[in-house]
DNA sequence: TCCGATAAACAACGGATGTCGTCTATATAA
DNA sequence: TTATATAGACGACATCCGTTGTTTATCGGA
């Protein structure tokens, strides 16, 4: 059974863990994800088949347990905050997102068939954003009925799509290029706070 | 080796296609998708097991073409466009994005454990969403230098990830209600072609 | 109607998966 | 230091996977 990963104090665990982990990342080196088995991870680890299941459900819950507090420790690191007035942190977030997002699978030809870890990577990175954002708005009174859960996960998205597009553009420009495209595009989500200027353009169904 | 789908003539092929996404179907009524093992859909198709392998490479080739095409069909149903203007238009991709995500996995305790096919419907999703809002806008003239598909894309997650929030609100409104909610949020995107007016506050990094 | 092409059935394989029970080694608390 | 709890090693198991080769049935064109 899965055990939690917080706060684990018997060194047995977190050495056999981190183990497991390093086995992996070294294994995804060579191999594609998707033809590294679980007999291949024990090998490398020189831990016994059976004890992975002791840790992880598959192979997908170790690598879910490697990279998904990556972003978010990335997001540590740099002392990304928002405020919820929408400055320049937005592009902080942004640019860390460009900036994992590139060297975790826009490197080169590993990534092919990456289709196993996009949905890992995804669900961490809009994750990440959308709770940094939340906190941020909960100081900063909204002026409009719009959830701040709402803004928080529709901008969420957006910047993941948008660095995702940029991604996979061949010859992309550099990170720092796009990020102010990036930003003009969704800081009127999160202004989605401000009421709507009379004279915008708002269709609704009839 | 699994064979294109576009116009299959043979009878035979056809109708062991049928079966077999027909058999899935009906397992996924009563099982989780990951719970379902190939064998299963072949005796539930009464097909052989290798000759699943003839037509699709794994489950989720064969989930993938089922559930493919199913928004793409929703929005030709309902003749949604988008000529680049953004009127009402982006209500209709809105709302039939909502239709489609809410009956396809948020109908109640079966949408336990979808993290299977939750990536397909994504990419289903935001790749049609993205092919309407391009054509739209190759009418419409940019009046600024963002790309076009960064433009698209960009509003098509953003679209994707604000209906995700709604379906997963419990005790969640009407479509209807939340639908200019989210056009709210995602108009300014679109309108990204427009020029950012005097007084906006652009964070840009230094 | 017949004939070549090909899809499906079927059996069988080597390998990986996930689980279980038993035994040993290690950690932590008294 | 000792005792108890628990993690890991190990072997075994039924199951599923993906593939291969052979035989049979069906399709579509001549």
């Amino acid at each position: 059974m899965p055990i939690s990963d917080c706060e684990v104090r018997d060194p047995r665990i977190r050495r056999t863990r981190q183990l497991l982990q390093c086995a992996l990342r070294t294994l995804m080196e060579k191999k594609n994800f998707d033809e590294i088995s679980v007999q291949d991870i024990t090998e490398q680890a020189t831990v016994n088949r059976a004890t992975f299941y002791d840790h992880y459900t598959d192979k997908f819950a170790l690598l879910d347990a490697m990279v998904g507090g990556g972003f978010h420790k990335l997001l540590a690191e740099r002392q990304v905050a928002y405020d919820g007035t929408c400055p320049s942190a937005a592009s902080a977030i942004i640019l860390a997102a460009c900036d994992y997002l590139s060297e975790e699978f826009g490197g080169k030809a590993e990534c092919k068939r990456q289709s196993a870890f996009e949905p890992l990577i995804e669900a961490a990175i809009t994750a990440a954003i959308r709770r940094i954002l939340i906190g941020g708005m909960a100081k900063a009174e909204s002026t409009t009925g719009v959830s701040p859960g709402m803004i928080a996960t529709t901008a969420s998205w957006a910047i993941y799509g948008a660095v995702k597009e940029w991604v996979q553009m061949e010859n992309r420009p550099e990170a720092e290029e796009i990020v102010p495209v990036i930003l003009r595009l969704v800081m009127p989500i999160l202004a989605g706070a401000r009421p709507v200027e009379s004279g915008e353009l708002l269709a609704v169904r009839d």
